[in-house]
DNA sequence: GACATGCCTGACAACGTTGTCAGGCATCGA
DNA sequence: TCGATGCCTGACAACGTTGTCAGGCATGTC
């Protein structure tokens, strides 16, 4: 369906300081000075000029102000996340959003999706706008392509993952004592025999998480088994599909931890189709949407994600406001919440 | 945790055309010629040129290039959403990004949290960054503010609710005629007694589905019941207590429609509490993210969002490049998802 | 050989703003 | 009354880039 509405009026051109001046019988100079409230401008010609911005609807020109002024300064932030719609992302950025607010800096957001090379033509695009600095979510293995641009004068901060041959700041949360936490929650319920179902290899995330399961089993001296362990799922129907044939299979695990939300929901699919969401036990990393309607509820490490955001953030202005310490690595604790799916109990409590 | 790494190397100033000219013995005008790829530059000067640029490691300003180019493009757009974090605002702008990364585009997000002033401010503040173009889900009840703004010759575009006071492209969901559709849906399913719980009536999406639920009872014959209805519920809770409390009541619905998907979860959370997830009939407007977790499915009118976003930008794309046909209203259409929880029949089935 | 033609190249101004600096004028003290 | 002082104001240059235009040189034509 499609109404149409009035032709609009002919486009003028955008007033600019020097027609304010004009009308307002005074200098350029004058004008700018009264635009940036100076001090030392008679009141009487800070009135007229006031009166010829608003009579003409004057808008200063931040970029050419940020052009010429000594400082250099766009007021203006890049943030490279990896998919700006998936929660993780869009929480992350709307807690930078809130500490750019504060100090009068707009956002500048794109979705890298796991692509390399967008990745690099994203931090270029925002570069060749001249952002104060960078909060980078990296998605390649080799930040190194950065390097120069840091040496130049822009500030950035990784979060969620480290950078890779490059030294710069970073945010990242607890994934190896997170995950560890989890499983040994699991082992401490009774369970001995628990898979694990685990994201891309090539995230360092993924990496972490699986290394702090492997070291809980390892700690309780529980073998490791290949036959419950699946890496590389991204979608929670594949996550879905190899809980089905774990859970089918000669000697199924009591227990299950899923590292990352959306294979949580897989996970919880089969679990739901088999009847066992009540005697098979399951921890995941990363909260669920919505997830207070499901019972039994889901027990979750919790990542403090605004928590990320606003440390990345300050550690960023921090560093446009000229503070040249050494290199910062800051880690995030996670909370294991309990909910339920995570304390049924396994064969072996005590 | 806090880790130290190393000290950073002293910054560069950033290199311009003008050094870039001088270390490959050339003119200012020459490297610009190259750096745009135009014709008719030597091959061997654009060679020493390009190897110059790389030794410097030369980034263009774009900021610079457009204030002085004619068409004065910064190749920016400007989005004001809800909320970045929301869902709903996630994926609008995610469909935004799409359009926008094609043309080589950078997107400015901002959230507007049903602040009317917020609006005005994160507004001007991408106006003053001189955006191409601005994409809006409008908060507050007067857009007048921009007219002059739009006769500057800055396009507009209003998504998801309609510009007040101001006359400008829009793309809307059909809230009314979806709303309508869910209703009469329940009807047809021998209900005659549904309930409503509605947004904050300052929302015209809001007002525009109580609308569409008003028009299907009349259809009907049905009487309006203030009893069974009630409107500005935003969290989730608020909409769990009020339908706990008309569940309670001496004659309860026998259905009940939520206009927005936190409300959803708010019937939802007390329809299971109650345990009346399956003879209580509900139908929703907008999708509840992990759904197909909860058993009745939700029933949902269910918006095509990245359709919405896709077609604000191309409309902002189509002004940009100079169309100055009449404004349009363009509406889309919403789709009846059947999952359960609408099905559910009532005392008057045939 | 003289001249016209066309292709490259670079000098200069300009985009809209702010930094620098000098000049005008009023005030004050002697 | 005169000079010194200090406050306002505006002319000018500059930020990094592109548009305009003129000049230089090689080539082609008669």
């Amino acid at each position: 369906m499609s109404v149409n509405g009035n032709v609009e009026f002919p486009t003028r051109t955008r007033p600019t300081m020097r027609e304010v001046a004009a009308l307002s019988g005074t200098s350029l100079k004058t004008v700018s000075r009264v635009m940036n409230n100076e001090a030392g401008v008679t009141p009487a010609l800070v009135a007229k000029v006031k009166q010829a911005a608003l009579t003409l609807n004057y808008q200063p020109n931040f970029t050419a102000s940020s052009l010429r002024r000594n400082d250099g300064k766009t007021n203006t932030i890049g943030v490279l996340l990896e998919d700006i719609a998936n929660p993780f992302s869009a929480a992350l950025h709307r807690a930078i959003e809130e500490v750019a607010r504060a100090r009068g800096v707009a956002v500048f957001a794109g979705s890298v999706d796991e692509d390399e090379s967008r990745e690099q033509e994203l931090a270029a695009a925002f570069i060749s706008r001249r952002v104060d600095g960078l909060i980078i979510v990296p998605a390649g293995h080799d930040q190194s392509y950065l390097k120069i641009e840091k040496q130049s004068g822009t500030p950035m901060v990784f979060v969620d993952r480290p950078p890779a041959l490059l030294d710069a700041d970073s945010v990242l949360t607890a994934n190896f004592e997170g995950a560890k936490a989890g499983v040994e929650h699991l082992i401490n319920h009774g369970h001995r025999r628990i898979a694990y179902l685990g994201d891309l290899e090539t995230i360092t995330t993924a990496v972490d998480r699986f290394s702090g399961y492997k070291d809980a089993l390892d700690r309780a001296g529980i073998a490791f088994d290949e036959s419950i362990v699946q890496m590389n799922l991204r979608a929670s129907v594949d996550a879905e599909h190899v809980t089905s044939k774990i859970l089918a299979s000669p000697n199924p695990p009591t227990a299950i931890f899923a590292s990352q939300n959306l294979i949580s929901v897989g996970v919880m699919q089969a679990l739901h189709r088999f009847g066992l969401q009540y005697s098979v036990a399951l921890v995941g990393f990363d909260d669920v949407p919505m997830v207070e309607l499901i019972e039994p509820g889901l027990t979750a490490l919790v990542q403090n994600i605004s928590g990320l955001g606003k440390a990345a953030a300050e550690m960023l202005f921090a560093r446009i406001d000229g503070t040249n310490a050494a290199t910062e690595h800051r880690v995030l604790d996670v909370v294991l919440r309990e909910r339920g799916s995570g304390e049924i109990p396994g064969p072996h409590e005590k």
